[in-house]
DNA sequence: ATGTTTGTATTGTATATACAACTAAAATGA
DNA sequence: TCATTTTAGTTGTATATACAATACAAACAT
């Protein structure tokens, strides 16, 4: 085999993944907020109101799944739509503003515990990693 | 603020997870197999017939999300379980030992189109991240 | 102007994920 | 030995994810 399989960079990456998940999902404890959801809501609190469209593209999320996403934050007051149908535009909510900031010092929190155990230096790599991954 | 909302890891993580995941799924194509599925398989080709809890343990995987994902690839004729009820052994079918084998060249393909983009320098710095991480 | 192509959003369906609650068996202790 | 504690698996419930199919509107072409 050209491959060990414990290399896998697919199983490898998912791990990674469910693991930092689930320090984010500690800290944010009985807040009601996923850790997905904080994502958007941070991606928008930084870009402002933008098409649907560009938070999918910036988070690599695929459109129904982003819809489906955006349909729970809508339901719970967080987030609204505005526009057309077919190129709507998403933003926070007054509330989901104030949330986002509530929320701020718990991903910090989360942040802090995780930059505790890694270096510069392993910041650097894993960025390098991540760029190299995005030319694919 | 701390830290800008870009260097979210959990979002930067989760996104490069579903990066990934979408580069085997375009490989594995019709196969009757997912990338989850994939590892799981693999690791059991890997390990031969061990307790479930080991797998869960070694892909971090949460205990109720692989009771499921067996249910299915149970339901394929993939893996067996055998032993009590409550401490069960599971282990690949011939059937799923074959068609690990013949899945190998596709996820090495699939390997091989990441890798490319590669340099030893950025698996060396992931494997670091990846290291550090696992001490939380 | 109208018909076609293209870009975008939602719905149908299936898998993946985790926490909490429950169940069952093993291990431990008196 | 028998009661208690610990460990492991499954089920209830909710979110997340993606592909295929569908729906719609904008842009384009003739």
């Amino acid at each position: 085999m050209k491959y060990n399989s414990e290399e896998c960079l697919g199983s490898r990456v998912r791990g990674l993944s469910r693991k930092i998940d689930n320090i984010y999902r500690k800290h944010l404890g009985d807040y009601p907020v996923t850790e997905n959801q904080l994502s958007i809501m941070m991606a928008l609190h930084k870009t402002g109101t933008v098409e649907q469209n560009r938070i999918a593209k910036l988070l690599n999320l695929e459109k129904s799944t982003l819809s489906r996403n955006l349909v729970r934050l809508i339901k719970s007051g967080l987030i609204d739509k505005s526009g057309v149908t077919n190129r709507p535009k998403i933003g926070l909510t007054k509330q989901g503003q104030k949330r986002v900031e509530s929320l701020i010092p718990i991903w910090e929190a989360a942040m802090d515990e995780i930059h505790a155990v890694l270096s510069w230096h392993d910041l650097k790599g894993f960025q390098q990693f991540e760029s190299k991954i995005s030319l694919l």
